[in-house]
DNA sequence: GTGAAAGCGCTAACAT
DNA sequence: ATGTTAGCGCTTTCAC
C-alpha cells in the first residue's frame, strides 16, 4: 500500500507554500497561472488525490445529499433516484441513499445516520406510518433543509415537491364518467398516505361534480401490490351490481386486477373500465394497454435536488416555498375506452 | 443555528478529559462504567452528535461503499440496489451510489470521485462499452477492494459475482428444444456486454448439443429495450419460414416483442414458443404469462455488499476468490407451453 | 482508569 | 500573487 501524498508533499515539490496549493487545486483565481499548471502536473504526477474528509472538516460541509425513500425497488422511486443522481452529479454532490422499508422505526434510524453523516441536505419520501417529524427536529434546528417528495407531510419548515394528486384521481375519474361509467370503483393504498388520501378525494369530488353518488362501499383499500390487485378484483366480482369501471390508484396493481378480471371472463374495457396511476412502463404492455396517471418520477428526482441545491446555495429559507407541484397528466390507452374515441 | 457541541465541551461538562470522552463514546472497555454513563448523559442532554469527518479524517476509514451502476432505474438494478442498501445498512455502511448512464466516460468519472471520496469498498456493474479498466487502478494500487457485479470483466485483482449466464441460457433453450422448437431466435443484446455474450453461448451449446445447427441469421441484436422489441418483431416477422420459437436475453424487451408479434397475428406459444430473462415481475402480468430465467438482482446486491464488508473487515486479499456464482433457474409460465405440462 | 499532546490534511484569516 | 499561522474535531500513542 503506497504512502498518500498530500498537498504538503506537492508544496515541497514545486517549491511553493501548501496553501498555493489548496488554492490552486481549487481553481482560485488568484494564483499565477503557470504556478497553477506545475502544480496540477505535480499532483498528477505525484498520484495525488484530495482528502475530502480534511476538506469536509474544515469547510463544515459535505457536498453530501442524504436520500430516505421507503422502497428502492420500484419504478417510481428508482426513476425519482436516477433523476437525483443525473443533477447531483452534475452539481458534484454526492448521493447517501437509504431505504426505511416503510417503516417509521428504520425511518428515524436513517435519518440519525444522515444527520451524523452531516448531509447538507436531506430528501426524504416518507413512511406510510409516520406520523409525528420530531426525527427531522435537528435538521430544522441546525438549518439543514429537509425536503419531502411523493409522500410528504407539511412541515412549516420545509419545502415538498409533489404532483396535483387530486386533480390527477379527478381527471382520471371525469374521463371515466364521460366514457359513460356511472358506478366507479376506487382501489386505493394505505389511506395514511397523503398520496392514496389525496386520490380518493379526487375521486370522490369527481363523483359528486357529475352528480353521481359517492359509497364507501366502492373504496377498497389493498396493499397496492399484485396480491392486492387480485384481492380487490375478487371483491370487485362479487359485487351486484358489476361496476362498470375501476379507478387503481397504483399501476401494478391495476394490472393485476384486470388480469384476475378477464380471467374471470369480463371483458375491459366493455364489460369494466379502468384507470390506473403512475404511467409504469408495463401499462404499454399489457392488454388491453391501461390507461393511467403519467407521474414523472424521473423529473421529479430532478427537481428536487435542483431546489435543495438551491436553497442551501443562496442560503435562502427552505420554508418560504410550502410546495413545488409538477405537471401530471392523463394518459388515455385502450383500457378505458368505452366509446370511439374523438 | 445552534453551535456545535464537540467532546470538548462534553469534557468540560462532566469535568474529565477530552480523551475519556473520545474512549467512552467509543465503548472503550478501560472506561469506567460510572464515567461512561455520566458522559452519555450529558452528551445527550448537550445534544452532541458525532463529527464522522474528524473521525474518518484520524481513522482513514470512512465505513462508505461506493457503488457505480449503469442505470438505476431498471427493475432489476433497482432490486440490487435495495438488497445492497439492506445489508450496508445493517453493518453500519453508507451507499454513495452513482450512476455511469452505460457510457465509459461518466464511469471514468464516478469511478475518480469514489475515489476521492475515499469509499472503503466499491461496487461496479460495468458501462457496456468498458474495455479498459485502467480508471480502477488506483483502487487495486491503494488495496481498496473492487467488486464487480452482473455485468464484469475479469481482473485478476477483484472478485466478480455473477449467475452462470452461459448455464442459464443453456436451459432456457434446451426448455425450447424439449417443447418441440426446432427454429429458434435469440434475440440478444450488446454483444460487448458479458452477461448477453455469455447467454448467446449458452444458446449456441444448447443448439449444438441437440444436433440444431446454429444459425448467425437466427441472432438478432438490438437495444433491449421497448423499441428493440418491437424492432426484432418486424425481423421475425420477415423470416422464411418463421420460426417457432424465440429466445429473448431480457424480459421487458421480450415482452414487447412477444406483444408485437401477436398483433401480427401469431399465436404465443402456439406459432412461437417465447422465452424471457430476469423474472421482472411484468412476466407475470402479460398474456401468455413469459417463461423467463429468475434472475436474483436483490439476493445479488446482498451478497456483493456481505462479501466486501468481508473482505474489509478481514483485510483478507479480495484477489482470492475469483467469482462468486448465485443460482438462477428457469420459471416455466404459458409462452412457451407448446405439449401438456407433465 | 485517566490525561497531555500531537497530528490526520485541509483551508481561511491575516499578513506581506 | 504568495506565505504564515491556526484550527476544524477526533483518536491515539505514551505516560502516569
Amino acid at each position: 500500500m503506497e504512502k498518500e501524498i498530500t498537498i504538503y508533499d506537492i508544496a515541497k515539490g514545486v517549491g511553493v507554500s501548501p496553501t498555493t496549493v489548496s488554492r490552486a487545486l481549487n481553481d482560485h483565481p488568484a494564483v499565477n497561472k503557470k504556478t497553477k499548471q506545475r502544480i496540477y502536473d505535480t499532483a498528477s504526477q505525484m498520484g495525488y488525490r484530495s482528502n475530502l474528509f480534511a476538506s469536509n472538516l474544515r469547510r463544515q460541509r459535505t457536498h453530501t445529499i442524504g436520500v430516505i425513500v421507503p422502497l428502492l425497488n420500484s419504478n417510481f422511486q428508482s426513476s425519482v433516484m436516477a433523476g437525483m443522481e443525473k443533477v447531483a452529479n452534475e452539481a458534484g454532490y454526492n448521493l447517501i441513499i437509504s431505504q426505511s422499508m416503510g417503516t417509521t422505526l428504520k425511518e428515524i434510524a436513517n435519518a440519525k445516520i444522515m444527520f451524523n453523516s452531516r448531509v447538507d441536505g436531506l430528501l426524504v419520501s416518507l413512511a406510510q406510518d409516520t406520523e409525528d417529524m420530531t426525527h427531522f427536529e435537528p435538521f430544522f434546528k441546525k438549518g439543514i433543509p429537509v425536503l419531502f417528495y411523493d409522500r410528504v407531510a407539511e412541515h412549516r419548515q420545509s419545502t415538498s415537491i409533489i404532483i396535483d394528486n387530486v386533480q390527477a384521481a379527478y381527471n382520471a375519474t371525469r374521463h371515466l364518467i364521460e366514457q359513460g361509467c356511472r358506478n366507479i370503483v376506487h382501489i386505493s393504498g394505505n389511506l395514511k398516505i397523503n398520496v392514496y388520501a389525496n386520490r380518493l378525494k379526487g375521486y370522490k369530488y369527481a363523483l359528486i361534480d357529475h352528480d353521481l353518488p359517492f359509497r364507501e362501499s366502492l373504496v377498497l383499500t389493498h396493499d397496492l401490490t399484485e396480491e392486492g390487485g387480485i384481492k380487490a378484483a375478487a371483491q370487485i366480482l362479487r359485487m351486484e351490481p358489476l361496476p362498470d369501471a375501476v379507478f387503481v390508484s397504483n399501476d401494478f396493481c391495476a394490472v393485476n386486477c384486470m388480469k384476475a378480471l378477464k380471467e374471470a371472463g369480463l371483458s375491459i374495457p366493455g364489460d369494466v373500465a379502468m384507470v390506473g396511476f403512475n404511467n409504469d412502463p408495463i401499462t404499454r404492455v399489457v392488454e388491453p394497454t391501461l390507461t393511467t396517471v403519467n407521474y414523472p418520477g424521473y423529473e421529479m428526482g430532478e427537481v428536487a435536488v435542483r431546489s435543495l441545491i438551491n436553497y442551501m446555495d443562496s442560503l435562502s429559507d427552505i420554508s418560504s416555498t410550502n410546495t413545488i407541484t409538477l405537471r401530471s397528466e392523463l394518459v388515455v390507452r385502450e383500457s378505458s375506452l368505452k366509446k370511439a374515441r374523438g
